[in-house]
DNA sequence: CGACAATTTCA
DNA sequence: GAAATTGTC
């Protein structure tokens, strides 16, 4: 096979796999000798905590990719395969890097992130500056950009036209798996002398952050793991995945942020599925199918970050005093007296996941009970969460703000305790986060204020001293809500 | 159960 | 002109 290129370059980013890849797929096609890279990004990780989940995720499953990416080469007569690690700002590190393996090109897959696109557009430009050529492919998303619009050519606002407008224009091509093992014999060996493995977290400066315990499997191994459960399941997620105290979810959500998965092999399976008649991959694909929308609505939209995708909502004045500082510290510390509210908190915490039901509950408290910023949510979700994507985490918080694309009215309210009573019903899921309620009779779990003191007494419950009282009371705070969201009606 | 509020989006 | 993720009172 006559290939254009001698040697190429793929820089992994949040694509941490070496199956179904498209830059991969694409650089071993093109070139004789491919090289396979990763940065540890210092632009990134230096503002850290010294243990961050996401960055032992991560290094768990590069030695996963390069485990991979050896068996790879291996399987097709390169013994000396696998990844190169580097550690630095990973703009010019990448850059220089090209330079010194002397490739022609670098070849990644795209990222939609302003931050990305700027990283992105820069090492371009050093690339052409040094005669290397850069090419980028979709493969985060099913249909990226443009690819999905409206009869007039606009970018969708409504989920539902879209998301018919998304099946309607998928087909198998969209999903087919790029198949690397085929051309994996153009793996290069790593330069002699180069640094073998990949380093530990004490090497790039940070400490374990105790993932094995909670415990989240990594790589493209724990990723399959995962979807192999989650296939005996994805029949009943309809009926099951809105009850946190049950495994209802695929909790893949984190190996699609770092790619350790395939969006296409998701889709092509949930597709399958659905087509046969299952319920609950019919849904499950529709998450799938928000997961694009929202990147498509950053894509289209990127004011979201900064701003509200309603303009008027930028209007409303949220509370920022004292009171709503302290209130805002109890509401990441899990100590608001409303005990689903405290116990998703925990869990968020605790494991950097959160149960997607929890994520509108704990967003709604704070916006429609405390009455703050989505962007101060927004911001502490971004800090926490392992599968935290900028363009859904936005898209979820504008939703639930009522400010966003497609998002719920802004009359809409969620009531904490109803939602406790009709999603954790038995209380099982509380008392897994709040041990010090575990005592209390199921109908006085959703609400210890409103519990009789004799069953306060057998629980050994004192409410402002083992579990707060409620830090705003609900019907209070929600005409105030409606008041305060008046102002996006006002004609100007 | 309808009201919430009547608006915006899309074919 | 039909329809609009996930509610509440």
């Amino acid at each position: 096979m006559d290939k254009p290129l001698d040697t190429a370059l793929v820089w992994f980013r949040r694509d941490l796999r070496a199956q179904d890849h498209a830059a991969l797929y694409h650089a071993l096609r093109s070139a004789r000798r491919v090289w396979c890279a990763f940065v540890f990004d210092t632009d990134i990780l230096t503002p850290l905590p010294r243990a961050d989940r996401r960055v032992e995720f991560i290094r768990e499953s590069l030695v996963d990719l390069d485990t991979q990416l050896r068996a790879l080469g291996q399987a097709h007569g390169q013994t000396h395969a696998g990844l190169i690690v580097r550690h630095g700002p990973a703009a010019s590190e990448i850059v220089t890097l090209a330079r010194q393996l002397r490739v022609q090109a670098v070849y990644a897959n795209r990222d939609y992130e302003p931050h990305a696109v700027e990283r992105d557009n820069r090492v371009r430009g050093d690339l052409a500056h040094a005669g290397i050529a850069w090419h980028t492919s979709k493969d985060q998303v099913v249909f990226e950009t443009d690819e999905v619009m409206t009869a007039a050519g606009t970018p969708y606002g409504v989920f539902t036209p879209y998301k018919n407008a998304w099946l309607k224009k998928l087909s198998p091509f969209y999903v087919r798996a790029y198949p690397v093992a085929r051309h994996a014999a153009a793996l290069a060996a790593r330069p002699d002398g180069w640094a073998a493995g990949v380093p530990t977290l004490g090497d790039i400066g940070f400490e374990p952050a105790g993932l094995q315990d909670l415990p989240i499997p990594t790589g493209g191994t724990g990723a399959r793991a995962l979807l192999d459960d989650f296939l005996e399941r994805i029949d009943d997620y309809h009926d099951t995945r809105d009850f946190p105290a049950v495994k209802g979810p695929s909790y893949l959500s984190v190996h699609l942020r770092f790619g350790t998965v395939s969006i296409r092999e998701l889709a092509r399976l949930a597709w399958d599925r659905a087509r046969g008649g299952s319920r609950g991959a019919e849904v499950w694909l529709s998450e799938l199918i928000w997961r694009d929308f929202y990147h498509q609505v950053l894509h289209h939209h990127p004011h979201v970050v900064k701003r509200a995708f309603r303009p008027e909502y930028d209007r409303i004045r949220w509370e920022h005093g004292k009171t709503a500082q302290a209130h805002f510290q109890a509401w990441c510390e899990g100590r608001t007296g409303y005990p689903l509210v405290d116990a998703a908190m925990a869990q968020l915490n605790h494991t950097g996941y959160m149960h997607n039901r929890l994520r509108m509950v704990t967003a709604s408290f704070l916006v429609k009970d405390l009455g703050i910023d989505w962007r101060w949510g927004e911001r502490y979700f971004a800090e926490k969460l392992n599968d935290f994507d900028l363009a859904a985490n936005n898209g979820g918080w504008q939703w639930a703000a009522s400010s966003g694309c497609d998002a719920q009215p802004w009359f809409r309210i969620f009531n904490p305790v109803t939602q406790s009573e009709k999603f954790d019903p038995s209380g099982r899921f509380i008392r897994r986060y709040l041990p010090q309620l575990a005592g209390l009779p199921d109908a006085a779990l959703h609400a210890p204020w409103k519990a009789r003191p004799v069953d306060l007494a057998a629980a050994n419950l004192v409410l402002g001293e083992h579990y707060p009282q409620p830090i705003v009371q609900h019907d209070v705070a929600r005409e105030r809500t409606l008041a305060r969201y008046a102002v996006v009606k006002e004609v100007r």
